[in-house]
DNA sequence: CTCATTCGCAACCAGGAGGTTGCCAATGAC
DNA sequence: GTCATTGGCAACCTCCTGGTTGCGAATGAG
């Protein structure tokens, strides 16, 4: 069954690494900020005061979906994109522990080197 | 000058991406994970039980350095990594902003709704 | 019905990312 | 002094990424 502790942390590491793989591009930082301020957009809307292509944000979205960022709903001839908080609040979470361990790591040197 | 918020809000978001994307692979992550256990690493350490070259993980290394979430020191022939805090720190604290902005999305939402 | 919007699909391209191998220099161990 | 460790440098390869263009299909507006 290969459920060692290693092998779930690897595990762990790969889904977050994809995460901070999407949110790794300035292009579609930018997109999450834009979704995470509230009302769900159209392709074209966020595609309209953009340097890039309509294509090329819709590429950038795809990425987000695919990592479970956004999520997507179409209405009529439009296609909807939403933020979806959770993948977030996970690699945040991430970071929360990685921090917590050089924290703890830095004190048991302190109290090591004040023994 | 080009100081405005958005010419500013554009730049966090660029640095930030940088951060992500040197996160954002397992091989990566990996290793900010090993080095904030406390102890500084040197190359071969780090590449020992891996099944990438050692070649391989110092590249990876050098992108986590160029980003600025390791720190390099030479010590006589080896070369040994040490995590560096301070910009898993910013990333986190850019996923709280975007967090937060959705709760309170969420939350005029509510009031709208409830109105 | 007609037509402008909105979008998806496919092809294509340049460049960078991830990885390997080979080789050489510096350095510590004995 | 000799030798094994350690790692930096360079060349090379493959594949993915980010971006473009062109075109056709839905779909809402008039």
């Amino acid at each position: 069954m290969s459920s060692s502790a290693s092998a779930r942390r690897a595990d762990t590491d790969e889904a977050t690494a994809a995460i901070f793989a999407a949110l790794g591009d300035g292009t579609r930082l930018a997109l999450v900020a834009r979704l995470s301020q509230g009302s769900a957009c159209s392709i074209s809307q966020l595609a309209e005061h953009s340097a890039l292509t309509r294509q090329a944000i819709t590429k950038h979205l795809q990425v987000l979906e695919k990592a479970g960022l956004v999520s997507r709903r179409k209405s009529g001839r439009e296609t909807l994109y939403a933020c979806q908080p959770r993948p977030l609040h996970d690699a945040r979470r991430y970071l929360d522990v990685v921090e917590r361990q050089w924290d703890q790591a830095l004190g048991r040197l302190k109290t090591f080197i004040e023994r």
